[in-house]
DNA sequence: TTTATGTTTAGTCATCTGCCTAAATATGAC
DNA sequence: GTCATATTTAGGCAGATGACTAAACATAAA
């Protein structure tokens, strides 16, 4: 197992913490999914998962070219921090608003949600 | 209160992390104390005190001209994250190891701690 | 009031972090 | 096999972080 500090270092950035958020209600997201409600780049979420992922937070799961993440709700140490974390955020009104948006992401299956984002991609500029 | 990335930037440190560790275990520290224990200039513990008290996870008490350290126990949800820190660090070999050497600071009094660090400053060079 | 001393602040530097774009990799579709 | 596409890796840049020394501040002692 990591030591404690690498879990509290990989839980420190917002975004990440945002991303286990969202996991604490989604059984499963998928990169794409991350990517486009982080409001970062593909390549940057790939980063913070990365992250997620070796400080063993998260699992990750490869179906094709796709790839889902979840919870390591498997791990007891995890889980009881999980459930703090989980309790915090009922506090952090910026993050409950945060989360309600996420529904529109995930409202869409992540076939649909990619045919978007090349679409609007290649629309501007 | 803080944001919960806002605390666990605060213990994302290792330093800080050990610190609380050390809080964990003795009702109070001295800033020099600290200092000395964390092995790092008094300025360095000094910011890294700072940042802890900022987080709400530790309280500051001024006697005088020295400086006592504590966690903020009042706290219900902090006194839940600090038990989870504390199973967790049965885990940390090297902390573990590294509370056994803060007897060695704890056991001779602030004052004549400072005076030995002091000697210690004058006679190199 | 002057001096000594515990702590904090200011300033500097090297390293780390998070973001981006562009290129590389992996895999399904044709 | 070749192309399209989901994800990761590489490289670069701006800002944050943690360390130090030196100076400032606060307070007890002489």
């Amino acid at each position: 197992m990591t030591t404690p500090d690498d879990l509290f270092k990989a839980l420190s950035d917002r975004n990440r913490l945002r991303v286990v958020a969202a996991l604490l209600q989604s059984k499963e997201l998928c990169a794409c999914q991350i990517h486009e409600w982080l409001g970062v780049t593909g390549a940057t979420a790939s980063k913070h998962m990365g992250i997620l992922v070796a400080s063993g937070l998260v699992l990750s799961r490869k179906d094709g070219r796709w790839v889902h993440y979840r919870l390591n709700r498997k791990d007891t140490n995890l889980r009881s921090l999980f459930n703090w974390i989980r309790r915090q955020l009922k506090a952090d009104k910026e993050l409950l608003d945060d989360l309600n948006k996420l529904n529109s992401v995930t409202a869409c299956p992540p076939v649909e949600l990619r045919k978007r984002q090349r679409e609007a991609a290649s629309t501007c500029c």
